[in-house]
DNA sequence: TATATTCACATACGCGACGTATGTCAATTC
DNA sequence: GAATTGACATACGTCGCGTATGTGAATATA
């Protein structure tokens, strides 16, 4: 049985690195994470990693297009379980706040993947939450339930909102509290977006 | 005359070696500025860097508060020749959205500091623009112009989106175009604070 | 099946940069 | 005016990245 073909093998090799590499950059941080340690415990050498990734960058980049892509997976599946909508808008923003408190996250992607990768909205992996917030977004846009500005704006703002209130929480002495507080100030400022007003 | 004490020369050591950090990180990045060639082109030595500032780190904490603490007095500055208030308030986000269009405080307080100082919540000098905005907030709280929301929560958020737009404005091809999409995605988003309906 | 070739990865090396240990000279102190 | 402090320079050790080269197994070829 198995015969494992080369392809196979090298498929072995990469998700080895990647995943030491998600573990070396969350504990040390990219700038304090020695390739030579890293490639160690995957039972590997830096031959390795630059046969694969060209350089310690790419193994950066196809870590924080794994950690986002999952990322990116989740928050739509929040936001299809609430029903979509303005629900399910409320429900990915509450999903982004829970995800970036993952300590992993705040230091993968959102602090060394920007510091050394660039701009995270040039990322291949940023685009999908954005896209399906884009998406409800404009479906909402054409039955007239938020007022009339640029779709795209609004969806980077919002996502932003969320990704601050996360950090603010992911930072704060009483995270719960905190939490409580930051929500709530997501809500409200969204609810501008909304015609409506909302009364309870 | 002059007749430069010690304490006099130190001073001009550090403001020299803070000046020629502001540059280099800002052309080449934190990781990649030498610190070699930094302290020779102040005409000083690495030895120099490390007496005033520990090590490279220290460095950039200093030229990060210096930055910083610029950008909080010219949006405090904004929001007080627009009068305060919401309209202060208003002034003081376009204010941070232009602030952050500059390549050198995207790179160096954007950035390298997120990534190598840490969470900037926990920076002495981000406060301050956070302060301001508190401080107009309650007042308005207290007219009762704006809902019952947890003020330092609604004024992060606040700030955190100015940020967000700033960015998505520096990364745009087209950015007096985008400039406009996000100033007004930003005031809908903020009106979201406000009890009263604005129309025009 | 035997030979040739590819290629995934290991090994070895050079270079540059950080941080530290030590030295030095001017400014202050007594 | 001798002694001491301290701001900074100089010299060195160490480490980590990227590259050039080597190697053995998997595949292609005949």
């Amino acid at each position: 049985m198995a015969a494992k073909t080369r392809a196979e093998k090298m498929e072995e090799t990469r998700i080895k690195l990647i995943a030491a590499g998600r573990k070396a950059f969350a504990e040390k941080g990219f700038a304090d994470a020695s390739m030579d340690e890293l490639t160690a415990t995957a039972g590997l050498t830096r031959g390795a990693l630059y046969h694969n990734f060209g350089d310690k960058r790419g193994l950066l980049a196809a870590v924080v297009d794994e950690v986002d892509s999952a990322m990116a997976q989740t928050a739509k599946e929040a936001g299809d379980a609430a029903g979509g909508g303005w629900n399910g808008l409320m429900a990915e923003g509450r999903t982004y706040i829970e995800l970036a408190l993952d300590p992993e996250i705040q230091r993968i992607v959102l602090r060394d993947g920007p510091a050394f990768l660039g701009d995270p909205s040039q990322w291949p992996s940023q685009n999908r939450c954005l896209q399906a917030t884009i998406k409800t977004l404009t479906e909402l846009a054409d039955q007239g339930a938020i007022k009339p500005v640029d779709i795209e704006a609004l969806a980077r703002l919002l996502n932003g909102v969320a990704m601050n209130a996360a950090l603010w929480v992911a930072a704060s002495d009483t995270p719960q509290d905190t939490l409580r507080k930051a929500i709530a100030a997501f809500e409200v400022l969204a609810a501008g977006a909304l015609v409506t007003p909302e009364k309870k």
